[in-house]
DNA sequence: CCTTGACGCATCGGATCACTAGGCATAGCA
DNA sequence: TGCTATGCCTAGTGATCCGATGCGTCAAGG
């Protein structure tokens, strides 16, 4: 998976792995490996800045966890951020409608 | 059609214009225009660097063309440039079927 | 006990990239 | 003579992902 090729879709993910399953950074990243068979293997440095920049935005809320101990940040969706997951994917079929139509045009 | 949604899939979409199709750069933007009922409208500071950048990297040839008096640089995909589309286009393939099976996941 | 690896969060700097804004020039039409 | 469409180019800006690095907890094995 290329660096560029993720590039402005990335929130998209975020928020898809955030619908109803509130969790930490840690656990996003597991669950984008397991829904993408492994494919997807998001780097901390990416991770991290995010789901920040998803809080500043109003699209998250987090708070942390100290319930085994260990500190974790837990991020769960505002309904601000589940609007934001709906228009983004409205945006993700229209980007993709216009690649295929583009691509699989006959030259 | 957003800036960053685009960002690391412009080459594929200008790669996939020039298939089969040697074109100067306002004919490859009126090409994505129409093959994408006027969503994809490539302002001339996107459209002339990424051409460029082609170039650069081998995967088309441009020659000037004064045909009609008019100067015009009439590009062309190489066949590095054509590898590069299959390429370009699994990985376009693998992407969107990531970015499904994330989003699509029920949560 | 102590090292190793998995877990868990954070930030800085680098690099890439699309886009805005500006410039330049020709052709055709009103 | 303007005006519009055609046609090309580039410097600077902002957004973004990522590699590197640092800090800290916890369980397992030697």
């Amino acid at each position: 998976m290329n660096g560029e090729t993720l590039k402005g879709h990335l929130d998209l993910l975020l928020l898809a792995a955030l619908r109803g399953n509130p969790a930490h950074g840690y656990a996003v990243a597991e669950t984008l490996r397991a829904r993408s068979d492994g494919d997807l293997d998001l780097p901390e440095g990416t991770l991290y800045p995010a789901l920040h920049r998803l809080q500043r935005s109003g699209l998250v809320t987090s708070k942390w966890s100290e319930s085994t101990g260990r500190r974790r940040r837990i991020y769960q969706l505002t309904a601000k951020g589940a609007r934001a997951f709906s228009a983004r994917h409205d945006e993700w079929r229209a980007f993709a409608r216009v690649v295929r139509s583009v691509v699989e045009a006959t030259p």
